[in-house]
DNA sequence: ATTTCGCACTCTATACCAGAGAGTGCTGAA
DNA sequence: TTCAGCACTCTCTGGTATAGAGTGCGAAAT
C-alpha cells in the first residue's frame, strides 16, 4: 500500500483534522486527544466523531497512542504525509532575511563564511545546524608555493577554488633552496593551474614523466615535490568535512533530553561518518530534502529530522547545509530558512568570497 | 585561618583518615559514612570514633555532608588539601607512555598534533581534553607572500613559527598584478622576516614611511598590502584559540548528569572565553597547575576541577595543555597524563613539526 | 583522656495505595 | 453518519508507611 494511495483514500476531513493535529502536537509536544481537537477546529464534530477519524488515521500508520489514555501522536510516516502535502511553508519575514543576508556578508573569508553560515543557521532556528563543505573532487587548482623550512621541510601551500587554502608540510629527502623551490613552483604552476586537483593528483607524475627529456635540476625537484605532496593528499582523509553548531540547543528539546540519548547523538555528530553519508544522499536533491525519524536509517536519529539543501555556485553544486533538529519542529519556519540560507550562501560564494 | 594552619593543626591520624575518605569517595562517588571507613581502614577504630574525627574534619571545612543521614564528601578546600598533600601521584605505565608518543609522533602537521593531543587526552582519561593554541605574540614571521585572486582579491599567506599557516583574503582598490604582488612581497619578506608578528604589526606602517623618499611602484603596492593585511589581523579576534575534544565523556558523570547543568557547562566550553581565561592564569604556573571546583570562579565549574599544564619549546611557554573533569576524578592518574602529555607536545614541536 | 557503646533522631529512598484526570472504544439511539 | 453515554485503561499526583543509612551525644569502658 504506498503512500499515495493511502492519502487519496483519505476523506478531505480526515486531512484536515490530521493536519490540525500535526500542528497541534508541533505547537504543544503532548498528545492530543479527540476533545481538543473537536474543539480546537472550526470543524464542530463531537470528539466521538473524531476519536473514529483518529482510529481511522491510526490504521493507516499516520498517527500512534503512546498508551491507551493519551491522545495520539505522529507517526514518522505521518510527518511524510505532513510535510509533502499539507504543509503551508511560511514566508520568511524581511527582518529574517535581513538577518541571514547580514551574516553572510562578503567580507568573511571562506572558512569563516561557513563557520557563519553554520551557527548562523542554528542561531536562527535555534536546533542544530550543519554544513558540508565543499567536496575536494570539485577543487580547481589556483597557485602552488612552496617555502622552505628548517631541516628538510618544506611547507606545500595550494590555493583552490579561488578561496580556500590548503597547507601541508611535507619531509624531503634533502634540503632545497628558495629559488629551487621557486623553479619548481613556477613549473608546476604553469602546467597544473585552472585543472581539478583530482586531475593534478592523478596525472601529475605521468605528466612530468612525459617531459622527462627536458630533464633540468628545477624538473627533479619539481617532481620529488609533487610526488611527496600529493601523496600526503591521498593519504589524508579530508575529515573536516562538517561543520556543526548550536548542538547544545537539542539539549532543550524535550523528546531528547535523556542525557544517554543526548550523548549517542553528540558522538555522532563528532564521528561525522554517519552524518556526512546522510548529506551525501541529499546532494543531488532538487532542492530542499528531508530525512523524518527512522527515515534516515541511523537510530541514534530517531526522534530527529534533518532538513537539507545543496548549495550551488554557476548551477554547480558544492556541497550541502541544513538543520539537525526533533521530529516535532517548526517545519513551516525551518525549511523556507534552509531553503534560503543555501541560495545566499550560494551567491555569497559567487561573489567570490 | 590560613590553609597551613589548618593542616598543620589536625592530627596525623585525621589525615589519614581523610586521605582514606577521598579515596573512597573518588572511587565510588557516594558519600562516606564512618562505618565504612572503619571497615576499610587499617586503622583498628569504632565508628563512633570515626565520627568524631569526621566531625573535626567537617569543622574546619575540608569535608561536607548533603545531608544529616548522609556520609561525608570532600568540599573543594579538601581536595585541595588532598591534592596539595596526600596526593601520591602514580607513574605511568609504559603502556601508556606508548599510546601519548605514538599519538604525538612526528608525522603530524601543526594542526593535526595540537587536535591530537587533545583527542589523545581525553581518550586516555575519559573526561574532556583542552590545547590552547600558541598565542600569536610569540608568532615570529617566517614568510609571506601575495597571491592573486579575481575580483580585486588578494590572499595573504603567512608562515609563522616554522610550522603555523595563516592566511587570509583582502580587498585592494584595483587589481594587481602577479609580479606587483610577487615583488611586494619581496621586499616585506626582506625587512620582516624573522621578527615577531606583532612587531611587524605595529611597525610595519612606520618602517615603510621611513623609505618613503625611494618611493616606486612596488613600495605603493607594498604598503596598501600591508596595512590592509594587518588592519585585517587586528579586528580579527583568534577565536580558535581553544581545542575541546571528548565533550560527552563528561555526560557519564554522575555529579553532572542533569542536561541544565551539562548545557551550559557546554556553552561555556563553546564560548571559549572563561576557560581561556583559566588556562591564561596557568600559563606561568611551574608545571602542573589544578583548579578545583569553586576555585576556578566560574559558577558552571562548580563541580568540575580543570587540571593543567603549559608546554614550553626551548623553555619558551607557548600555551597551555589539560583536563577538565568532574571534581572526583583520579587525580593521581590524570596528573602524571596532563604531565607528561605536555612534555611530550613540547619535544614533539620541538623536532620542528 | 581517649575510645567505644547504646540510643534517639534525622533524612532519604522505596513501595504501595487511592483518587483524579484524561482519553479511548464501543454500543445504541438520533 | 453523527453523537451521547458509559465502562474501561492508563498515567500522574500526593500521601503514608517502612526500611536503611548515618549522625550526634551522653555515659560507660579502657
Amino acid at each position: 500500500m504506498t503512500k499515495a494511495a493511502n492519502s487519496s483514500q483519505l476523506s478531505e476531513r480526515s486531512l484536515y483534522l490530521f493536519k490540525a493535529l500535526v500542528e497541534h502536537f508541533i505547537q504543544d509536544g503532548a498528545p492530543v486527544g479527540s476533545r481538543t481537537l473537536s474543539r480546537d477546529s472550526s470543524l464542530n464534530l463531537s470528539p466521538a466523531t473524531i476519536r473514529n477519524v483518529m482510529a481511522d488515521l491510526e490504521d493507516f500508520g499516520l498517527l500512534d497512542s503512546p498508551h491507551t489514555s493519551a491522545g495520539r501522536v505522529p507517526t514518522a510516516k505521518g510527518y511524510r504525509l505532513f510535510v509533502d502535502s499539507l504543509l503551508r511553508v511560511k514566508d520568511l519575514n524581511s527582518l529574517e532575511v535581513e538577518k541571514i543576508a547580514k551574516e553572510l556578508g562578503p567580507e568573511n573569508d571562506f572558512k569563516s563564511l561557513m563557520q557563519r553560515t553554520s551557527s548562523m543557521l542554528s542561531d536562527i532556528t535555534q536546533l542544530t545546524g550543519v554544513v558540508m563543505l565543499p567536496r575536494n573532487e570539485q577543487s580547481m587548482l589556483q597557485h602552488m608555493e612552496f617555502v622552505a623550512l628548517s631541516g628538510n621541510r618544506v611547507l606545500v601551500i595550494l590555493v583552490v577554488n579561488d578561496r580556500e587554502v590548503q597547507n601541508r608540510i611535507i619531509h624531503t629527502s634533502r634540503a632545497y633552496s628558495v629559488s629551487e623551490l621557486q623553479e619548481a613552483s613556477n613549473y608546476l604552476n604553469d602546467i597544473f593551474v585552472g585543472k581539478d586537483l583530482n586531475f593534478v593528483r592523478n596525472n601529475i607524475l605521468d605528466e612530468l614523466e612525459k617531459t622527462k627529456e627536458q630533464l633540468s635540476r628545477s624538473m627533479q625537484t619539481a617532481m620529488e615535490m609533487a610526488q611527496l605532496a600529493f601523496d600526503y593528499e591521498k593519504s589524508k582523509i579530508n575529515n573536516d568535512e562538517l561543520l556543526f553548531s548550536g548542538e547544545t540547543n537539542l539539549m532543550d528539546v524535550a523528546e531528547l533530553c535523556e542525557v544517554d540519548k543526548l550523548k549517542k547523538l553528540f558522538n555522532t555528530f563528532n564521528q561525522k561518518r554517519d552524518i556526512l553519508h546522510l548529506l551525501e544522499q541529499a546532494i543531488n536533491a532538487d532542492g530542499i530534502q528531508i530525512f523524518i525519524g527512522e527515515e534516515s536509517g541511523h537510530d541514534v536519529l530517531d526522534n530527529c529530522s534533518v532538513v537539507t539543501s545543496p548549495y550551488e555556485v554557476d548551477g554547480k553544486i558544492l556541497g550541502v547545509l541544513g538543520v539537525i533538529g526533533p521530529t516535532r519542529m517548526h517545519y513551516e519556519r525551518v525549511i523556507p530558512i534552509v531553503d534560503v540560507t543555501a541560495k545566499m550562501l550560494g551567491s555569497a560564494l559567487n561573489q567570490n568570497n
